[in-house]
DNA sequence: CCATTATTTAACATTTTACTTAATTGACAA
DNA sequence: TTGTCAATTAAGTAAAATGTTAAATAATGG
């Protein structure tokens, strides 16, 4: 029977962790510095719970690490797996930026 | 009562949009160029009001447009609010490039 | 009108997500 | 030991996502 590939990059589960506003704001300020699990619920109105069922879902997606450390949980984040959603957005990226690259000519050949 | 502005780039539901294998093969496909439901449905073993409803999770978020045309509905790539998550990204794009632009660097400075 | 084709809508079952409160674990400190 | 603080697990609920099959709609063509 074979095993689900954890070290495979996910980009469902990615994807999806990054659709929820409070998982963002999380990498957001994890961006800032490491933090704790308190710190990083501070900023929202939801329950201590909650907060660590987004951390899981984080941690799932391969975006955290989270480390044990006295008494508090130290979050750090692992942004690398971000890279392969960016390198799947990078494939499609002419798609948006043709029509402005067009626009640009016209307008310089204009002048 | 404030209603819900349609034209308000949605990351929530672009990244949500993306986060399903057969929405991004979709987008995939249409990268390639236009083409109907049918079309978009034959490379997946699902229904065909299962494709239509990721069409429709597609379209709420920004991504596609449907113009029927003749019998067919005619399926359009809109890749500009993929740059919205693009540019989500990009903010934090040095936490996973650091490293390399680093190690670049070192190595630049010992030729 | 009737059949055909493309797609959507309806109705429904199942699973997953997101949240709550209450109870539990684990580590430290008096 | 006992209390406290940080965080998780448990249990339960409501809503959303994903899929199915069957029926409806809409447009064309004999």
């Amino acid at each position: 029977m074979p095993k689900r590939d954890k070290s495979a990059v996910n980009l469902d589960a990615i994807f999806a962790a990054l659709a929820h506003p409070i998982r963002r704001a999380i990498i957001e300020q994890l961006a800032g510095g490491d933090a704790s699990v308190s710190e990083l619920a501070k900023p929202h109105k939801v329950s201590l719970p909650a907060i660590s069922g987004h951390l899981r879902v984080l941690e799932r997606a391969g975006l955290l690490k989270i480390t044990p450390e006295w008494r508090v949980h130290r979050c750090h984040i692992d942004a690398v797996p971000m890279s392969a959603a960016f390198g799947w957005l990078t494939r499609y990226r002419i798609l948006w930026e043709d029509r402005f690259d067009r626009l640009a000519r016209e307008v310089e050949k204009k002048q």
